[in-house]
DNA sequence: CTGAAAGCGCTAACAA
DNA sequence: TTGTTAGCGCTTTCAG
């Protein structure tokens, strides 16, 4: 920047090419390149309109008073430019920003997806944008995505649960961010709750079995340090079958995400030990379809020789010739009713969307 | 803001609690509700460690030289004020955003979550954040959420497939952004693509149906105006056949999108249309699965009586006890290279990750 | 109805 | 090693 810095300057903002068509960029081979010229910014827009800045901004926004003649001015000027309006510099300046932080366990399965898809749509239509980030089922990094998402000054963000690490919840609980946490309602949420009682869903689950005479029960799920819901939902089931005298035959965990190979495997290990078992309860629909494979591949009878119940009334259990008996959870309900209330602020409460108990044919 | 608005701001600024702690709101409940402190600024951090603002800002970042004492004191200050750098005013001064934008189609099968995931992984290593949007498989839509993440000035700016509005082709190909097209390789990358040949996943499919012997051939798919990449899919495998000298018997598609439910009234449309079929070739392996719990539910032996042919490789195909003959294309391996070609800032080039047949069962 | 000017909170020269 | 000083591009008073 020594003899023609201005020159430069001006061409890249003017959109023209400078004298030196090629650049270097240290640790990296010299490349020649088409220097292109920089987005077209509300001042280039102003001026080409022969406006004001802060009259571009109001037409743009539709936000106050102009005439007419000046709107086309402008609306022309800036269709010609290729304006984008930049909303890192339009959310400091209003400072309230547009973007709604997600933070969601896992991708892996369709369940949160939807949950996703559910938040997308809703904000959408309130003129919000989702950021989203993967925590992986794992807390210590759900407390470094809170942080890096609270960087962004987001309106709301969204976790799934209510049991984070204690900075994370110190940094939650600082205030200036609207806190939606959703799928779970056992427990104290921090701003806004949206779900259901998943230690209600677990007692359903284990009454449904037992109304239907299944006595000997088993336990096949995934890692329950790491997914405390599923822990909840295990715990209501336990409860109730205790109250009834009863307790599990047989608890077959395995330290993994749940999946449909986990759920089979699960199932193996747990007839291994138990040839006698009459049901199985899944820790979610995933590993019960596992489960329905081992079945329909050892040519065990469902339900008559097991009996078998999952949890989350996905697509694929419900397409089967014998639908798996299992909980619909409302999860793009959730995620809908949660940005609705994240964009308009509502105080601070719990939404109980419930779920409902599919029969099925399974069980 | 007539008698005290300083004393207000500053009472704000300092996190006290201003004499009035209830505020009305215009056009809703007056509420009662406590005034929270704003949140501690980079100026607050340097005024309680008693330094400079870029020297707060050099040590936050870890770059640039400052003593060892000097970091200390930021750091406690920091900590003290539970200070959160505020990354849309960093990225605004910086002029160099650590966003970056993904366009997909759809989220209601776990098709994209997973490329999501892939891309999110990687982003992440790289320290980026991702930010997303749904086109629902709507071209005009797309445009709109290409204009609206521009707006956010990503590093860079990914979609699905080639083919967009001439509108969101001019957007993406205006320069300044790096654009990443995922999923497809027929036809002509803006900037770079990772994928593979969707003609080609088609032509493969076709010949392997054609080499085990199956001529009365139909296919059952959705809505493929909106699912460019299906369509070609679908070009690729009608080229094969007719090469041979053959032709599809017969054609069911819906006009929704892919689904289990979808492919089981495809499937059972096409037979009552023609049941002399020996096998059929689905746009997914959703839809391939519905058909195939037709099959169950009527009894028709898979593929003695009919052969079934998927595409993506799902997880839920291959856990069945006749897995499903289907492709597998590397979806998280494809959102995760793109994330680092966008990362790195790599020259605009394609790139084939390919698919993999998976002869299965069914066909 | 319109424009000038003061920030929003941070980064990046540039001096000191 | 540090602090001072311009902005980044926009919104928002506040005069005209």
């Amino acid at each position: 920047m020594a003899a023609l810095p201005f020159l430069l300057r001006l061409c890249l903002r003017r959109g023209m090419v400078p004298p030196v068509g090629r650049m270097t960029c240290r640790s990296a081979p010299v490349t020649a390149f088409p220097v292109r010229a920089p987005a077209a910014t509300l001042a280039d827009v102003a001026s080409a309109a022969g406006v004001g800045e802060s009259t571009v901004s109001r037409v743009l926004r539709n936000h106050g008073s102009f005439s007419e003649k000046t709107r086309k001015r402008v609306m022309e000027a800036a269709a010609q430019l290729g304006y984008v309006p930049n909303r890192i510099a339009g959310t400091l300046a209003s400072s309230g920003s547009r973007l709604v932080g997600i933070i969601v366990p896992s991708l892996s399965n369709i369940v949160f997806p939807e949950v996703l898809s559910g938040v997308n749509q809703a904000l959408e239509d309130e003129g919000y944008q989702a950021v989203f980030a993967v925590s992986e089922y794992k807390m210590a990094r759900e407390e470094e995505m809170v942080a890096s998402m609270l960087a962004w000054r987001p309106a709301a963000l969204m976790v799934a649960g209510l049991e984070h690490t204690p900075a994370a919840r110190a940094l939650l609980e600082a205030g200036g961010t609207r806190i939606i946490e959703l799928m779970d309602l056992d427990g104290e949420p921090i701003d806004i709750a949206v779900g259901f009682s998943n230690l209600e869903v677990g007692r359903v689950s284990a009454r449904h079995l037992l109304a239907r005479g299944y006595r000997r029960i088993a336990y096949v799920g995934h890692d329950l340090a790491a997914d405390t819901r599923a822990a909840k939902r295990l715990e209501g089931f336990e409860g109730v079958l205790r109250d009834q005298g009863l307790a599990l035959m047989e608890r077959s965990t395995l330290p993994t995400l749940s999946s449909i190979e986990a759920g089979r495997a699960g199932l193996e290990q747990a007839l291994a030990r138990r040839p006698d078992l009459e049901a199985v309860y899944f820790s979610n629909d995933d590993m019960a379809f596992g489960g329905y494979c081992l079945c329909l591949s050892r040519g065990i009878r469902v339900p008559d020789q097991l009996a078998l119940f999952g949890y989350n009334g996905l697509g694929i259990g419900q397409a089967l010739p014998q639908p798996l008996s299992t909980i619909r959870t409302p999860r793009v309900e959730i995620g809908a009713t949660a940005a609705r209330l994240a964009a308009r602020n509502a105080p601070a409460q719990r939404i109980d969307l419930g779920f409902e108990l599919i029969a099925g044919a399974t069980a």
